[in-house]
Parts: C-alpha cells; sequence; structure tokens
DNA sequence: CTAGGACCTGGAGTGCGCTCGAGGTCAACC
DNA sequence: GGTTGACCTCGAGCGCACTCCAGGTCCTAG
C-alpha cells in the first residue's frame, strides 16, 4: 500500500508545476499542488482523485489553472487525506458523497455530520471487536499446527 | 449480517430433512444437515455455500443424497465456520482456495497451512492497528464537531 | 516548428465476491 | 396423479471501487 501521508514536501513556493502567475489561477498566492503531487501527498492515484471529484466526495470543485489542469490547495489535501481514513475504515463511496454534500451545506449541518460520524465510528469499533474474535479464532488454529508439527 | 453460528440444533437425528435411510445417503449413521441447516449453521447463504464448494474451498465435495441434494456432516460446518473468519478477517477467496488445497492434500502439509495463517495473521493484526489509527483520526473529528455544537 | 510530457474528458473495462434466474429433478402429501 | 417445496446445475448479472483508454489541449524546451 502507498504510505499514507508520504513524504512530499508542501510545495511552499507552488513547486515543480512553474509558472504560478502566468498560470491564470487566481488563488491569492495561496501554494497548490498539481494532481500527480496530491497523489503523492495523498497516497492515492490520480484516477482516483478524479473519480472522488466525480462521485461528488470534495466539499467543492477543485480550482483550475487556466490551463485547466486540477490545483490543490492544503486544506484538499487535508479533506482527501481525511476520505481516505473513511474509506479505509470501510465507509462506503456514498456515505462519504453524503458526508461531503452537509460539509458543501456549510453551517448548520454540523449536527448531521457529527450523526454521520459517531454511527460510523460506532459500526467501525463493532467489526474491530468482531475481528478480534476472529482473529483468535485463527491464533487457536495457529497453535493447533504448531503442537501437530512440534 | 446474519449472525454467525445461529442458534440451529446439531440435527442429533438428521433432523427435517426426513428420509434417513430412504434418502441414500451411505454416511454412517452420521448426522448431517441439508444446505438449508446448513445456511442458518453458519450464518452464510445457501448460494454462497454452493460458489465455495465450486470455488475449491471445501477439503472435498459435499457429501450427496440419493437425490442428489448436499448432506454436510458436522466438520463441513466447522470448516465453513472458519473460512468464514478467514472471510471476514479479509482472506481473499483465492488464498482460501490454497489453504483448502492444502487441506485435501493432507498430511504433509501442516507446515505450509502453518505458513499461509501466520502471514495472514500478520497482515490482519497490520490492518487492525492502521484501523485503530484510522479511527483515532474520526475520533479526533468527532470531538471537533463536538466542540463546535457545543 | 516540432517533440515531449503533464494533464484533460467521457466512457468503457476490471476484479472481486457474491447473488440470482431459468429450467429441471425428486420425494412427500392430498 | 397433481401439486408443493426443497433442492439441483449452469451461466448470467450485480454492486462496488476503482482503473484504464482514446483522443485531445496546453506549455516548455530544443
Amino acid at each position: 500500500m502507498a504510505t499514507l501521508e508520504a513524504s512530499v514536501s508542501p510545495p511552499v513556493r507552488p513547486s515543480t508545476h512553474v509558472g504560478t502567475s502566468t498560470d491564470g489561477y487566481a488563488g491569492d498566492g495561496e501554494s497548490t499542488w498539481t494532481i500527480a503531487q496530491a497523489a503523492q501527498a495523498t497516497g492515492v492515484s490520480v484516477h482516483t482523485l478524479r473519480y472522488y471529484e466525480r462521485a461528488g466526495l470534495m466539499r467543492e470543485p477543485v480550482a483550475r489553472a487556466a490551463s485547466s489542469h486540477r490545483r490543490y490547495t492544503a486544506s484538499d489535501i487535508a479533506w482527501v487525506s481525511f476520505l481516505t481514513r473513511l474509506r479505509l475504515t470501510g465507509m462506503p463511496i456514498r456515505e462519504m458523497a453524503r458526508y461531503a454534500r452537509l460539509a458543501r451545506a456549510g453551517a448548520g449541518t454540523e449536527t448531521d455530520r457529527l450523526a454521520l460520524l459517531t454511527e460510523h465510528r460506532r459500526r467501525v469499533l463493532d467489526r474491530l471487536h468482531e475481528e478480534q474474535r476472529n482473529l483468535a479464532a485463527i491464533d487457536h488454529k495457529i497453535a493447533h499446527y504448531e503442537r501437530i508439527i512440534r
């Protein structure tokens, strides 16, 4: 698995995608990431980044340079990183989309967002416990084989 | 989720599938389960039971009555139950098939089976730990919302 | 002016683990 | 002897989360 939060230094100066101003991106001097850099930084593929955007998982469509290339902000990166936490704990895309929709709607939806995360947390904990029970059964079997082999 | 190891009393006498001897099943008086009972007992669907057999996950093809209906033994049930542990801890079907193949081959493959399970155990533990880290991040976010909402 | 490389879009393809449907057999019961 | 119901096989279909492809744009470097 590609390491999450890999060692991609936040491009303090906008980095290898040159042309900060030739670039047409009207973001107020904030440093941005290209899609390839964002992929590195978040540990997901560029395909998946585009897929996530299409699927409505971003709080808002990612900003574009004049070239129509995506420009990810630090906050986009953080958002995607959190999304991967949700994914890795088994949240389906549909539900992440719901969470994103709530976040997009802004203030007033915090209670709903909290409820969604709390419910997810409960399910994750349940699964974690079940997984531990299953692991115990496997350990048991392993012990059995160790006894047999001697 | 259908409860694993549900309350299906082992049919001490071969149970609701009648005709023990009209049945043609040459198993030495051992009590057996129909596929529906086996599904109940293991918590997987009858479809999945057939699928597992096709996929080569059984140590040997399940015994049949003269009617060509499957008859599961207690040991089949135990085997499937263990398979579900492996599945629920994320082992792919292909690898379960490999495990089954080794078990089918019988004595002499214990070392390989042990290695397979040990390796699986390691991966499960890793995932468990990662899952816990992800959960911590989610908890953190939850705390954030709780602070906001007051 | 050409070539290369990073990126774009829309849509098709993939792998996994089931899940389901059609059409059939068989035994029991009315 | 007809109906019901549990089961059978073979093969197709499904939902999910990507993953990839074709054909194109844009910018930079030689």
